[in-house]
DNA sequence: GCAAAGATTTGCT
DNA sequence: GCAAATCTTTGCC
């Protein structure tokens, strides 16, 4: 078989799909990559293979963050398909999730779980500097500005790679996603995070459906849909491992 | 203007 | 298995 043309273009992830059924786009983003450019916050390439992501669809979704229709947090849900949306949970967590469908019907996707592909140093760098655990060391008297003078990381338990963004909190957090992504479009291959398309002969892999997390108070049936997407057996899923 | 809960993760009992 | 950490957004007075 013929080598990949490496000065190819990366596979974009497309939008068209996004624009679709969510619960189709959802399906869809399986298998995705999740990539973050190079930049301040981690000097290499970030690159996840999605393996765990919810549906949130419009307005009657009562787990939706859009059931009390638009307003300043969730106004990007009602924009176009492709733009980031990114929430605070509980006052310490940030939440990554992809619009999904046509403005003005709000949707989304919210990406729980990535299996890291490249850098995966990066990614611990981050979640240290996201958890507060690497601070930028004291200023010294006049000399400020000594950006590189960081206090070590206390010691910690051992977290394999496969488990570093093992959670919709932890996604972001090795991705140094944050607010100010929100609004920023995924499709677009000069964004700071974006999408990619699995790389073509990929092998395909079995999707099993459960009910969300963690949003029992939305009550039924929306407690109880099957919108939870996961790829079967990846060791990257969320939650407390045996 | 104030009180309550939240699309989570972690560490200790 | 349970509770703490931590702060924005929403709901009600």
């Amino acid at each position: 078989m013929p080598a990949q043309d490496p000065r190819r273009a990366p596979p974009l992830f497309p939008r068209s799909i996004l624009a679709g059924p969510t619960l189709d786009a959802a399906r869809a983003l399986l298998g995705a990559r999740l990539v973050r450019a190079p930049d301040d916050s981690g000097g290499t390439r970030r690159v996840g293979r999605i393996v765990e992501v919810e549906a949130y669809i419009g307005e009657e979704d009562r787990a939706s963050h859009a059931r009390m229709g638009p307003t300043a947090r969730n106004g990007v849900m009602f924009g176009p398909p492709g733009a980031a949306y990114v929430y605070l949970v509980y006052g310490m967590h940030h939440c990554l999730n992809v619009v999904t469908e046509h403005a003005p019907r709000p949707a989304a996707v919210l990406i729980r779980a990535v299996e890291p592909l490249e850098g995966a140093d990066a990614m611990r760098a981050a979640r240290d500097a996201a958890s507060g655990r690497a601070r930028p060391a004291p200023a010294a008297g006049e000399a400020r500005g000594t950006a590189s003078a960081m206090i070590p990381a206390p010691a910690r338990r051992y977290v394999a790679d496969a488990r570093l963004a093992a959670g919709p909190g932890l996604v972001a957090a090795a991705f140094s996603v944050d607010r100010s992504h929100t609004g920023i479009d995924l499709c677009d291959p000069a964004s700071p995070l974006r999408l990619e398309a699995a790389p073509a002969g990929e092998r395909t892999w079995a999707v099993e459906a459960t009910p969300r997390i963690g949003i029992g108070y939305a009550g039924e049936p929306w407690a109880s849909v099957p919108w939870r997407l996961i790829v079967t057996g990846s060791p990257a899923l969320s939650g407390r491992r045996r």
